[in-house]
DNA sequence: AATGAATGAGCCTTCATTCAT
DNA sequence: TATGAATGAAGGCTCATTCAT
């Protein structure tokens, strides 16, 4: 059992430095922030991060992973009557507001980024964004399947896709114009989810 | 003219130390990317590029406002009758080919990232942003009075800004998933463009 | 008690810096000594100076800080009945001998210089200056109050002013002529400090 | 004939340099002033100056070497009954409005600080400083000899020293308290040069 | 488990100096 | 004679990482 307390007591140490590394990341960039910042948020010495991860980049890593792992559980936990619309519009909201437990848009950004370079964070993402959007599209099927209108598997990857592009274009234009319009965003949402999820 | 040659000559050297910067950036991000790296690229001493930047940061900010000038410049060229979907598509074969004067959905991400640290640039980019999706709007607007069914202002700017959404959201996808399935692009584009543009 | 410990430990570095740094500037001057030759005088990483010090100007900054602080504690300890001309010839033996304890006049001559760049460093020696003189006004009255003779406070600081000028150039001299002919020296004293305070 | 011109043409182009480079070293001392600085102070481009300056040392010593050339030319200019303690209050008078052919105290400091590390300009100063005090030695004789009581040549040597010491601790002191009391400064002369020249 | 002192590599930048023109 | 582009060597400083305690 004190295995077990040692194990519950590195985790909570690993998570109180993950959540210090992704304020930090989010503020200055991964580059940017430093393993003294990091520590300094994570309240302890920099000496003791590097028992719970080999490096910065570990941490970096870990942070991805967790973001991935977060996400397929949202995916997971949507309910086939789901108001869509509302929850991309709760999520946009969520997003200008700087909550601390989604996933924040610049740190989506750099991650992205990230992937050109780093091959195992390349392989992560693009597998995950594959497993999302099957997932999401099986979502799609079922939810028709329940109306009148069926839908072809390839129809819903097809529109799993463009709603990846719509949502992460959306994470984009928020960081790129943080006072946009909030009713032309509605509109544009109003417009487009309807075609698109049915 | 021999002032016009030195001119020519001063205009080709920051030339090509932007696009020697350009191609480090997109290796390996703005903040890895060393200036000695930059001067290697562009076969000129590190001490050298200092006769024609102020500093590393004034390079960043050169590229961004090049690529916000190249952009804006696309938009201001598209044609009344162009056709709007092969052009997107064209752009995403670009994209995947690793085309050196289009946009770098790289460093389209790591600009956008930056833009939520770096007030500069965070007004650039959103001041281009918002003339970007003006123009385009306009665009529409123009193309729409040329057919049967007129388009308000207001219309317009919603479409031209879920474009963006889309065509950024794409930009991103390449980047993440750059085996992305051809097919299913050209099925997304033909499922959305026609109801963005009409 | 660790806490004294790492306090000391922690004033025991500054010091080595502080001391590795005074040689080097005695050395080579305030800006031709390098960080990297304060580091390999001080035994330790140039890294770590950082540790102790913001910046290599607060290197600086400090050691004439400890200058002027040493250097009014020593008229703070003039005794009234002091041999105030053999105490001169001391200063001057100490100078010539490169003390390592005493202000060093080629240090006191570079402070100086800096001083009409850097207004810190121009208030700071400008406002010790003063006090000093103040403080040997103070002691050059109670001086002759235990004589025969009283002296006015405007005497006082006029005679204090003459024995800075004197002192200083003294100091300008052994700089410029270190091989000076101590017999000389020996009578400019005898034939002046004895006017001066009486 | 040419060559003589040629030689004015040089001879004006060095003065230019060397007036130039004393503003810069004034300014910003003799290492943070940099070639390019004292080129455009010179209004000339940085690689001309290679032509009449080995480097930028060599320029230093030229200022130095005529700095020296003009101190002895001001003493050998004395005349037997000038009134010293005029011109010394001159002297500190230009000092301190910054005039441009005086020796600027600033750079004197600077200088002199330069002799304790460079055996060239030690051995320079050293002698220059010999002979001055030595003319000017000779000027009390002369002066002396002139009045009702002799000097000896010793005894003017000592008073010769001892004055050098005075102005060059004045020089010091304004460097170092700018906004002197000038009464202060006027009494501590009229106490002390009385005694010092006769 | 935890600290934080210490290192060393590397970064951005400056600048004296050279040289083709 | 004159320019100014170009270089290369430092220089000050930061920071990921290690290690004695």
């Amino acid at each position: 059992m004190s295995a077990i307390i040692a194990n519950d007591r590195a985790a909570a140490q690993r998570d109180r430095i993950l959540c210090a590394a992704r304020q930090c990341f989010i503020e200055h960039g991964f580059h940017a922030a430093s393993m003294a910042s990091i520590a300094e948020a994570a309240d302890m010495s920099a000496g003791l991060i590097y028992r719970y991860f080999d490096s910065k980049n570990a941490i970096i890593l870990a942070i991805i992973e967790r973001q991935l792992a977060e996400k397929r559980a949202d995916i997971a936990a949507l309910q086939p009557g789901a108001d869509f619309a509302q929850r991309v519009r709760d999520l946009v909201a969520k997003w200008r507001g700087g909550d601390v437990r989604t996933m924040n848009p610049t740190l989506f950004l750099e991650m992205s980024a990230l992937a050109s370079r780093d091959p195992q964070i390349a392989s992560a993402l693009s597998e995950s964004d594959r497993v999302t959007r099957s997932d999401f599209a099986t979502w799609l099927v079922q939810r028709a399947a329940s109306g009148s209108v069926p839908m072809s598997a390839a129809d819903a990857e097809t529109r799993a896709f463009a709603l990846q592009c719509l949502i992460e274009g959306l994470a984009v234009r928020i960081v790129r114009e943080p006072d946009l319009s909030e009713p032309m965003l509605a509109d544009m949402l109003a417009m487009n989810l309807p075609v698109l999820i049915r």
